[in-house]
DNA sequence: TTGTGTTTTACGACCTCC
DNA sequence: GGAGGTCGTAAAACACAA
């Protein structure tokens, strides 16, 4: 496995302050940003070129985090945590008003400016949908939300996780594809999640990833658009421009994935 | 309203590394 | 042996067309 065993261990995953101690989402997501020197703030929330793989770390790291395992019974039970829709109490408190939508770019935290969903919010007023961002439109209800999941034994197969969860999850991601274990405990700790959910989400994440990459790489590698044969060209009927038609045009490439994948992740 | 396709959680099997 | 990786898959949640 190339885990790359990016415990952070002290090691510098995130380098510079970009990781407060503390609990790096804080600051990092909504606080008055020291704007992290390292990686950029989310540029466009979709390229983590900024991401490095971590070297391997040195191999003795014995076990400072006896990370207690998954207490399910934390997890499902009426544990502590699952703030489900109501994150507030979470240390890096609830996004009071983050967006939706991209934030300008350019540094700062504006990325995400808007209840997502609040909850009882909406998960798409009908607006439109699939944008972007759809990860964040939906959950809303999330039965009570994340962390309060059931197994397939249980009642329920499996729980929506909140717009805060996966917003928090996905900013963790796109800081870097793999989870140091200190991360993955704060995470699961302030998302009212358990460490197995986030390392399990993170799992899925990757693989996601990797689709939508294998996916995007077929499409770039598909026969070229079909021989301009057109010995005889009626006239272009009124329509859209043939540009728009081809997407394997220089214009798809020119923009190509806005997500720089690391060659290591190609196949 | 319903049927269908896609996305999202969650798991098991198997593998690698320490 | 345990932890975490990928891969494949099940099933709920969701979006959308008919």
């Amino acid at each position: 496995m190339y885990v790359g065993y990016v415990l952070d261990k002290d090691s510098p995953v995130y380098p510079g302050p970009a990781r407060p101690a503390g609990l790096g989402l804080g600051p990092q997501a909504y606080g008055p940003p020291p704007p992290p020197p390292g990686p950029p703030q989310y540029p466009d929330f979709a390229g983590y070129s900024h991401v490095e793989p971590a070297p391997a770390p040195p191999a003795a790291w014995s076990a400072p985090f006896s990370a207690p395992k998954d207490d399910w019974a934390a997890a499902y039970g009426p544990g502590p945590a699952a703030p489900a829709a109501s994150p507030a109490p979470l240390a890096f408190g609830p996004p009071p008003d983050f967006s939706p939508v991209p934030a300008p770019p350019g540094p700062g935290p504006g990325l995400l400016a808007q209840p997502l969903g609040g909850p009882g919010a909406p998960s798409s007023p009908g607006a439109q949908r699939r944008t972007p961002y759809e990860w964040m439109r939906r959950s809303v209800a999330a039965g009570g939300g994340g962390g309060s999941g059931k197994t397939r034994t249980k009642d329920k197969y499996r729980v929506v996780y909140t717009d805060h969860q996966r917003l928090e999850l996905e900013k963790e991601f796109h800081y870097s594809r793999y989870i140091t274990i200190r991360r993955k405990s704060e995470l699961a700790a302030n998302l009212g999640l358990t460490e197995r959910q986030v390392k399990i989400w993170f799992q899925n994440r990757r693989a996601k990833e990797r689709k939508v990459n294998k996916k995007k790489q077929q499409q770039e590698q598909q026969p070229p658009p079909p021989p301009p044969p057109a010995p005889e060209v009626t006239p272009a009927p009124a329509g859209p421009p043939l540009g728009t038609l081809c997407p394997s045009s220089a214009g798809l490439l020119g923009a190509s994935s806005p997500m720089p994948v690391k060659e290591e992740y190609l196949p």
